[in-house]
DNA sequence: CGAGGTGTTGAGATTTGTCAACCTACGTGG
DNA sequence: CCACGTAGGTTGACAAATCTCAACACCTCG
């Protein structure tokens, strides 16, 4: 079975379809979303997106992926572990973070993803998912199912790869946390996170040196591996040593080299 | 271009093949390992691995994504940051760790892998490995060429699906990783290890109390985000504590449920 | 405009790391 | 087959990093 939410007014309603069936059967024209047609094609975050590689003439089958579009606000998860939905999830703005909670309580913070990064692709197969994804401001997202990713996906080849490059780097992406975790001072790991925001940000356009937090010092914490109290220090710390100016989440980054030193440690 | 190495006696031989349209010609018959046939339909790591969930009727098609089998001494490497191979492997025999190693030198251990399990799943997409892949004891994988995976996949959905669940699986396990690293103490992250490798000793008709470590502290520091020192102090409070026995790298577990209550930690 | 969530700071406790010495097992070569 | 060298492992004393607890400040949102 296959679920969907979408967001209606206020109120997230699940309404369960048909299997792949009647997903299959979707026209998929371009989705309207407030008057505004959008479709892979026209999108600005295509190339770093699921569309990311596949030449003009495969674009109409991938833009044909998404099933509908949905709106989350803050504070509201797009999924959460146990659900049902089987999709992948393609920002078109917003943030979000995901996140593990294990028998005993404990948050992992797992990631930030943020516009034109996909979401949900460790729920594809048979186990659903084991995590949330959590929006940390009012985002917007493609909604694609697992099952017409994969047909389509068997007769776009170009599609394939890029699919398969996108599980790889989120393999890659975690083992890169792994080292942060294994290896890293608080500090040196403050400072990856920050640095790595910062590119994040400037690829998409926006100031690389100047940026608002959407996550709380906790998040930052829990993705760290470190107490909120620690965060706190050190983002004191930073901006003592001249690095950066923080006030609460708007941070500006003063010495990018400097950050980058600290890295060693 | 793609690389695939042979070990042939005593060396490892790098051989430059023609990209993948030689590979897709290869006969891909059984391949002759010691005068034994061997396939997936005959093999009996067959439902851990690749072909897992794939019906009989499509086994010989997976089967024959088995481009060779390659012998790995101890110490030697599967492949290793920057390869060109671009290979997919299935352990048949043996025992790896991967790691990353960053540009300060530091290296994270980013997992351990044993029989039936797939190795090189990060290396899929267009940037080849970037971490190491080396054998802790004497192995043997299949090597599967993405190309040829990718092919199959095609045409063959209970493949596909098998394949993305496995990557999606790799995704979840680093997640956990993540947990273990970011939330739990020292205590309980050795325990949650040898807990871990205990099932996975036991699900491949081992036995689960009792098995030798392949590694050595350092590889276990290394993935837990300890210091060997660190490591082995815990060893000894846990033969201390009647929780196991240990004997440099031959471990007993005798209080399973004593390990699992430190999980709390 | 007030309340609760979020963030900061200090003092002291705890965990883990560092450095150093030493022990043990293994495998290599004589 | 034995001896020896070396890599791997253990233990202790001490240092350092990070956490804990507590008090308080700020800011945002209803």
């Amino acid at each position: 079975m296959l679920t969907v939410r979408y967001v209606d007014g206020l109120s997230t309603i699940r309404t369960l379809l048909q299997p792949s069936i009647v997903i299959l059967r979707q026209p998929a024209a371009p989705v309207s979303t407030g008057g505004c047609e959008v479709t892979c094609a026209s999108c600005n975050l295509r190339e770093s997106c699921l569309s990311g590689g596949v030449p003009a003439e495969d674009l109409e089958r991938v833009a044909n992926i998404v099933y509908t579009r949905r709106r989350i606000r803050r504070g509201e998860d797009l999924f959460r572990a146990g659900d049902e939905s089987r999709c992948l999830y393609a920002i078109r703005s917003g943030f979000f973070k995901t996140s593990l909670i294990d028998d005993d309580g404990r948050e992992q913070v797992t990631g930030f993803f943020m516009a034109g990064e996909l979401l949900g692709m460790e729920g594809f197969g048979d186990s659903g998912y084991k995590d949330s994804a959590i929006a940390l401001e009012d985002s917007n997202v493609c909604v694609m199912p697992y099952s017409l990713i994969e047909e389509t996906a068997r007769e776009v080849p170009s599609l394939q790869r890029r699919l398969h490059a996108m599980l790889a780097g989120e393999i890659l992406r975690g083992h890169g946390v792994m080292l942060l975790l294994g290896q890293m001072s608080a500090e040196a790991r403050l400072a990856a996170f920050l640095i790595n925001l910062s590119k994040r940000f400037r690829c998409r356009g926006y100031s690389g040196s100047s940026f608002a937090l959407r996550m709380t010092r906790a998040d930052i914490g829990s993705y760290l591996g470190l107490k909120i109290e620690t965060v706190s220090r050190l983002f004191s710390a930073f901006h003592q040593d001249g690095l950066l100016d923080v006030q609460y989440r708007q941070v500006s980054i003063v010495d990018i080299q400097g950050l980058e030193r600290l890295l060693a440690d």
